[in-house]
DNA sequence: GACCTACCTGTCCAAAAGGTCAGGTAGCCT
DNA sequence: AGGCTACCTGACCTTTTGGACAGGTAGGTC
């Protein structure tokens, strides 16, 4: 029998979930969770084996909940479920430690399948989240590594700011900023501040 | 008794919909569908008293679904419940002629209570969601309108382009393509060309 | 000490950017 | 016809930008 607490903040996909494990006979839900905070209380509570968690809840977020969970001494295994394949979320998740990582809308065996897998203590990739984790990771195409200066500086390129007001705004020259600009417009590969502002944003080294 | 359709991509939320549902005598699900083409025929077929729709499906989106169902003489109600609070998606879908707009996360009596709302003819916006309409219609609060040409331009803009190569591109002179540049400072009330994309991404007027 | 990175600064210069003032055309609406 | 908008162009100006030199410091590693 494996027992199981369900966290998502979504009451229709908490309903959704416990309605499919119910036709699984060796499934029981012992406790759902609304919020990080519930979650992290009820797998502390009941010490199930396997979590299944959303990663967008209210208060603790889901790669904050399973790094408190991670903390701890509990050997509950950590199966999330969410309609997120951002990139970066699904590195944080698989980064902190979860089990598996299943994409809302995963099929009825598929879900079960990979709730027996974490169970025994397997791992678990749905097809499209491994090929980004290993998008990501293998392939390293953009490894821009920007400096904290650099880092810094673009951020205040996006608002707009001149040189000048870039110097003031970092206690330096403007020549000294204008030295800056130069470096990231290198690394970037741009020619210009207002490409190197869209090249930020597509790496996803800053945001708006 | 109300007949019913549901219409999600996602297993799990259909079931949660359909588990929901069945708690209350009054409703009954005639048919399910998981993308946007399915829900269009169950609908024609069952002629039901309500569709539960989501926004994300595969093949044709909620929206056109939405538009389709309208464009036809079927007397179903559309009750929309999404994920998505994205402002332009409602809009649009209020647009399409829906009956309501429901969050996912929306809890049990609030749904029950919706669908017998929209049942009986009635329309229904959640809190939230009126905010967001209200928000966008009501207050104007930047309601840029850029010309086909300033649109033109901006995106050259994003893309680092300078004002002689915008002006290559555009086939016009240097000294017009500075004048429309002019004209977006002004409109969207920044001070260069970088902060100009920028808030152009802000407001949503390009992509990159 | 030698070496590296991150960071800071200077001078000189050509190009680009952006504003101001002053025009032009074409199409559409009343 | 008059008014409106979108669009296009010119001359002139100041400021900003970005590159090409050529240096400096502080902190860390080997």
């Amino acid at each position: 029998m494996i027992r199981l607490v369900v966290a998502d903040d979504h009451l229709v996909v908490r309903e959704g979930l416990v309605a499919i494990l119910a036709t699984d006979p060796s499934c029981e839900v012992v406790a759902e969770a609304s919020t990080g905070r519930e979650a992290i209380a009820a797998v502390l509570q009941h010490e199930p084996d396997v979590l299944l968690l959303d990663l967008q809840m209210p208060d603790i977020d889901g790669v904050a909940t399973i790094r408190a969970l991670r903390g701890s001494d509990c050997a509950t295994r950590i199966l999330v479920f969410t309609a997120y394949d951002d990139d970066d979320l699904i590195v944080d998740a698989v980064r902190a430690g979860v089990d598996g990582y299943l994409l809302k809308g995963t099929g009825r065996d598929e879900l079960l399948g990979a709730i027996a897998t974490v169970a025994r203590g397997g791992k678990l990739l749905q097809a499209g989240v491994a090929t980004k984790i290993l998008a990501r990771l293998g392939d390293p195409s953009s490894p821009v590594q920007l400096t904290p200066r650099e880092q810094e500086v673009v951020e205040l390129l996006a608002e707009g700011l001149s040189n000048k007001e870039v110097a003031r705004v970092l206690g330096i020259t403007e020549r000294t900023a204008k030295f800056h600009v130069s470096s990231l417009l290198q690394k970037l590969d741009v020619e210009n501040r207002t490409e190197a502002v869209t090249r930020a944003l597509q790496l996803k080294l800053i945001e708006i």
